[in-house]
RNA sequence: GGCAUCGUGGCCGAGUGGCUAGGCAGAGCUCUGCAAAAGCUCGUACAGCGGUUCGAAUCCGCUCGAUGCCU
């Protein structure tokens, strides 16, 4: 028999994922998983961008704004409620869309992530805290102890990579690296990825524009109504980050308008490097009318019947 | 027209004869549960021309440009 397809959209922010998505679900009948690791949480909305009630009512999504900023949710819980969702709904449909900006969860539902055991969330927040105190080499050499190849793969300088590495050595007794390695999950579909591209500066002009479209759309209030949980990590996010730093007299509202823009650019330049070092992606232009996207998806699906 | 001050990489900015400041912006990159996160790497520029000197962004002259003051 043959395998459902997963139509895996990604791009930088702000090129029209969104959109095409929903073209996409509407021609082939289907739904649409989000793998927007933001727009998982239903306080941010205007800041994220996240689908409208108008685009949510042309076809059904899933994953957006189905948590709380109160949960943590990891990509570890999203590969699996995401495979758990698309397994029921490839019950029905043999092709589903998924669309997302978030290289590393895109990744853990295309490829999978190792399997690791959960550990206490107090050893984070215990190495966070030590962090903070020590500074990062104490941590460091306590990882070349625990865990010396982890130690040598992984950059020593980035306290996310040491910490998560020293929790679950921690938190199991066993180095990181043993629970590595077990290469790509296999999946019960066949990927076809879309990649959306447009030449660098209609990216920024884009992100710029759309920056203060969100400013209109009351993006003030929804970070003034989310600062007294600034610090939740859900909100270590760009367009909330920085007008925190403003309600705390840190900056003008200008220049804070000129740190999202400035930010979100960034952010769309590191989606870049993600993207292109994949390999199988199929490139459009931005302008590209999802008709010609649409039939280059069913040849593909041909291509692949045939071959079988 | 005269006098004065100044002219450093996209921007800001230190440097007064030899030892490629620094910051910002930008670019490239890394990536297995904080990922819209976090981290790494990258710029030989001194307005132009000529001179002094072993050696000049630094000293001298001229030219151009900017700013200020004066008539």
């Amino acid at each position: 028999m043959d395998k459902p397809y997963l139509i895996s959209i990604v791009g930088p922010t702000g090129i029209g994922k969104t959109s095409l998505s929903i073209h996409l679900a509407r021609a082939f009948n289907t739904e649409i998983i989000s793998a927007d690791s933001r727009q998982f949480f239903r306080e941010m909305h205007i800041g994220t961008a996240a689908p409208s009630a108008q685009e949510l009512s042309a076809a059904p999504h899933h994953f957006i704004q189905h948590r709380s900023i109160q949960e943590n949710y990891s990509v570890g819980d999203f590969e699996r409620d995401a495979l758990e969702k698309m397994e029921e709904l490839f019950q029905t449909h043999r092709l589903l869309i998924m669309v997302g900006g978030s290289g590393l969860y895109v990744k853990s539902v295309l490829e999978g992530l190792d399997n690791f055991p959960e550990v206490d969330p107090a050893i984070r927040a215990a190495l966070n805290e030590k962090a903070l105190q020590t500074g990062l080499i104490p941590l460091q050499e306590q990882l070349k102890e625990a865990d010396p190849e982890t130690f040598e793969r992984i950059d020593i300088n980035n306290p996310h990579r040491v910490i998560r590495a020293l929790e679950i050595c921690i938190g199991t007794g066993k180095p990181y690296s043993s629970f590595l390695h077990k290469g790509k999950s296999s999946r019960n579909f066949e990927a076809i990825k879309i990649g959306l591209i447009a030449p660098r500066e209609v990216i920024y002009d884009r992100i710029n524009q759309r920056v203060d479209l969100m400013l209109k759309d009351g993006l003030l209030q929804e970070a003034r109504d989310l600062f007294p949980q600034k610090e939740l990590n859900a909100l270590n996010t760009v367009g909330y980050k920085e007008l925190f730093e403003h309600f705390e007299g840190k900056t003008s509202l200008e220049e804070a308008v000129e740190e999202i823009k400035k930010n979100t650019r960034r952010f769309a330049k590191r989606q870049l490097t993600w993207f292109r070092k994949e390999e199988d992606i199929h490139w459009f232009d931005y302008t590209t009318p999802a008709s010609e996207i649409i039939s280059f998806i069913e040849k593909e699906i041909k291509k692949g019947s045939s071959s079988i």
